[in-house]
DNA sequence: GATGGAATTTGCCTCAGCGCAAACAAGACG
DNA sequence: CGTCTTGTTTGCGCTGAGGCAAATTCCATC
C-alpha cells in the first residue's frame, strides 16, 4: 500500500528528529515525556507521488501527521465530479476522522509529491484524548479552523466570481506552500490547471484563460504544473474584487 | 439582551423536564447523575423572534442547546452579503465556538421564531470535557457532522446548478423541520425567498421563479414566508439532476 | 377598512463562464 | 531522437442565472 521513495532520499525514518517535531503546533503545550509517549506509538511511513494516503469510504484505520511533502484531499461525487477539499502541508494532521466519530475516511488523500508522515492507529485516539488533554485540545483547534475554512469556502462560492475565487486560491496556496524564487513566489508542488479548477469550482479552461490573462499582465508566471505568483499584491486586489476591469 | 416571549406561553423555564432532555443525542451515554450535574449548571433562556442568540465577532461567553424553536445561523461578509450557514432545530447545539478554541462567535444566530434554550458559560467547557468524556465526545461528533455538512455544501456549490441546490435545500429543511399537513410537508417556521437564496448562494428572484415554476407543476405550495413541499419525491428527482427538463 | 411596509412575482436584458472542439507544447519513455 | 501521453491554450457559440425595474399581493397596525 505505501510505496517507497526513490532511493537516495535523505529523510529521517526510524530515527525521528523529536526536536523538530516538538515545535509543531499540534504538540504545543505537551510535556516532553508525553510527546515521547505519543510519538513512540506512531509509525513512520513514506508515500510515493500520486499514491493514496487513504481513500474515501475506506475504514479509518489510522490518522496521520504529515512531516514532509504535500497531500491533496479530494472528494469524489457519485456523478464523477472531483472537489479538492484542501492541501495538507508539512506539520498538518490528516485523516482525523476518528476524532470526529467517523469510522470511514470522508475523502481521498493523494500525495502530490513523495511524502513522509507519522501514522497512529485510530484505536489509540480515545486513550490519547483521555491521557493528553492538550493534544486533543490542539487537534480540536485544528478541526475548528477547518470548519471555519469550509464555511469561508461556502461564502466564497456564494458571493464571489470565478476570477476572485481563483485569485484567492492562489493566494492561499502561496501562503501555505509558497517558496520565494527570483521570479516571484512559487507554489512548491506540481499543480495543474485542473487542480486549481477543482479547488475553485470551475473548469480547467476557465483557469487556463485566467492564468493566461494574468500572465499577460505579468501578475503570474506559469507553466506545466507550475505556478509562480509575481505580484501577490495585485492578485489580492483582484481577489477582493477591487480590480479595475480594463 | 434576551427578550421575553409573549405572555401566555406554556414552556418550562425553571423546572426543566429532565426526562425529555435525557433523550437528546448530545446526552447519549451519560449517567443520570452526570446529566444532572451538567444541566444544573445551565440557565434557561428565552429568545424572542428575530432577536439574536449571539452575534458574530462577539466574545463567545456561552454555548447553547436549543430546546424549542428554530435558529438561523448567518455569516455576514464585509461587503454586505449574508450567507446562511445552517438552521438549528430543537435538540441541537449552537455557539460551541469554545470547544473549537475560538474566543468569539464566528456567525450571527437569529431566532426564526420564539425560542427556548439552555445556556452554559463557555468557561465551564474545559471542566466538562475533562469530567464527562461522553459529553465531549458527543459534541465533537456534532462538530464532525457539521464539518461534513460544510464540505457537502462546498461540493453542491461546485457541481450543481441553482435548481438542484434549491431543491436540496428544501429537502434538507423538510427533513430537519418538516411537519406533515394535509397539503404536504410544511417547513415549520417562517422562511422567505430571500432566506432560501442565502442558503443556496443565489438571489431571491431566482428562488421566486423556481418556486413559481414548481407551484405550477404542483410540486410545492408556497406563500408568504411559507413553503409546503407537496411531492418530495419529484423534488428529489430534481435535486439529483435526473429531471426531464420539459 | 384604510394605509404603509414588506414580501413576492415577473418581464426584459445582459453577460460571465461553460461546453465543445481543435490545435499546440512539453516532458516521458523507449 | 522520434513518438506518445498528458497538460495547456484558445476560438466560438450558447445559456443559466443575475441585475434592474415595476407591478402586485399580503399583513400588520392603527
Amino acid at each position: 500500500m505505501f510505496a517507497l521513495l526513490k532511493p537516495g532520499e535523505k529523510r529521517p525514518l526510524a530515527s525521528l528528529d523529536r526536536s523538530l517535531i516538538a515545535g509543531l503546533s499540534v504538540f504545543e503545550g505537551i510535556a516532553a515525556a508525553d510527546l515521547d509517549r505519543i510519538v513512540g506509538q506512531a509509525r513512520s511511513i513514506r508515500i510515493a507521488k500520486d499514491q493514496p494516503v487513504f481513500e474515501q469510504e475506506q475504514e479509518a484505520h489510522s490518522f496521520f501527521l504529515l512531516l514532509d511533502g504535500h497531500v491533496r484531499v479530494v472528494k469524489s461525487t457519485p456523478d464523477g465530479h472531483e472537489v479538492t477539499v484542501r492541501y495538507i502541508s508539512p506539520g498538518e494532521l490528516m485523516g482525523i476522522a476518528s476524532a470526529l466519530g467517523l469510522t470511514t475516511y470522508p475523502a481521498n488523500a493523494i500525495a502530490a509529491v513523495d511524502c513522509v508522515a507519522l501514522a497512529w492507529p485510530s484505536r489509540l485516539w480515545p486513550a490519547f484524548a483521555a491521557s493528553f488533554p492538550s493534544f486533543s485540545s490542539n487537534i480540536y483547534k485544528t478541526v475548528g479552523s477547518r470548519l471555519q475554512d469550509a464555511h469561508a469556502r461556502v461564502i466564497e462560492m456564494s458571493t464571489e466570481q470565478v476570477e476572485q475565487r481563483v485569485a484567492h486560491a492562489l493566494l492561499k496556496l502561496i501562503k501555505q506552500s509558497g517558496r520565494k524564487t527570483e521570479e516571484g513566489i512559487l507554489i512548491d508542488f506540481p499543480i495543474s490547471r485542473q487542480d486549481v479548477a477543482e479547488m475553485t469550482g470551475t473548469t480547467l479552461h476557465t483557469v487556463s484563460r485566467l492564468l493566461s490573462a494574468w500572465e499577460d499582465q505579468e501578475l503570474v508566471k506559469s507553466g506545466r504544473q507550475r505556478i509562480v505568483v509575481v505580484e501577490p499584491h495585485r492578485l489580492l486586489v483582484i481577489a477582493e474584487g477591487r480590480a479595475t476591469k480594463s
